[in-house]
DNA sequence: GTTTCGAGCTACCAAACTTGTAGCAAAATA
DNA sequence: TATTTTGCTACAAGTTTGGTAGCTCGAAAC
């Protein structure tokens, strides 16, 4: 049961699932370069620890990278953003969603 | 900067970037039933306490459910899933990618 | 009908992580 | 040279997770 792919999928998402890692990573969709205080900023309420933290990370999983003009996607970074773009749509259709119920 | 739509992105990876969040909602990706246990075992490591600390919080997000037969994915949870489907490649490469440079 | 079994789940404490605030060193800017 | 900006660190306090144990409840098995 625990096939390649599993596993595979298994590692991807224990990155993607360190808290503000997934936010972190969309805040660089656009493909500008942003400042440590502007990513800060982006995702709201993240400490600079823990930024710091999730930006090593990130670094060292391959997704993002540290320019001249501040921190960037790589390549792969950004094949997987626009993987994750159909959950965009999603995610606007669910919280309309639950607005009705509360 | 904030529109609408990065309000709810933003709303749905706070949901999805708890640890093990995306994993357990992965492990019900076929659509079987499974129970608290094989969910354990699936995740692999995650302790009773944590998984259910997830399994409210997915439900509450409206992912997943229990039903008479076990846990499942709701048909949100499923739209989702579906959605995250071409992650799936991107990990197997990734994963691919790396071990060569370790 | 009572013992057995597995299912879902809770208690408890220790370890790990995050938050909040302050502030530093170096590079850019004036 | 003085000022600002940027990336980042320190430290204490709070929150979350890990590990182990075991409870409750319903369905079989006896």
């Amino acid at each position: 049961m625990s096939s390649k792919e599993n596993v595979a999928i298994n590692q991807l998402f224990e990155k993607l699932e360190c808290r503000y890692a997934l936010r972190v990573l969309w805040a660089l969709k656009d493909g500008h370069p942003q400042t440590f205080r502007l990513l800060q900023d982006s995702v709201g309420g993240i400490t600079p620890n823990t930024l710091n933290t999730r930006i090593k990370e990130l670094r060292e999983a391959g997704f993002m990278d540290h320019g001249s003009d501040g921190y960037v996607v790589t390549p792969s970074g950004a094949d997987l953003l626009k993987r994750l773009s159909d959950v965009q749509a999603f995610a606007t259709r669910w919280v309309a969603g639950r607005a009705k119920k509360a």
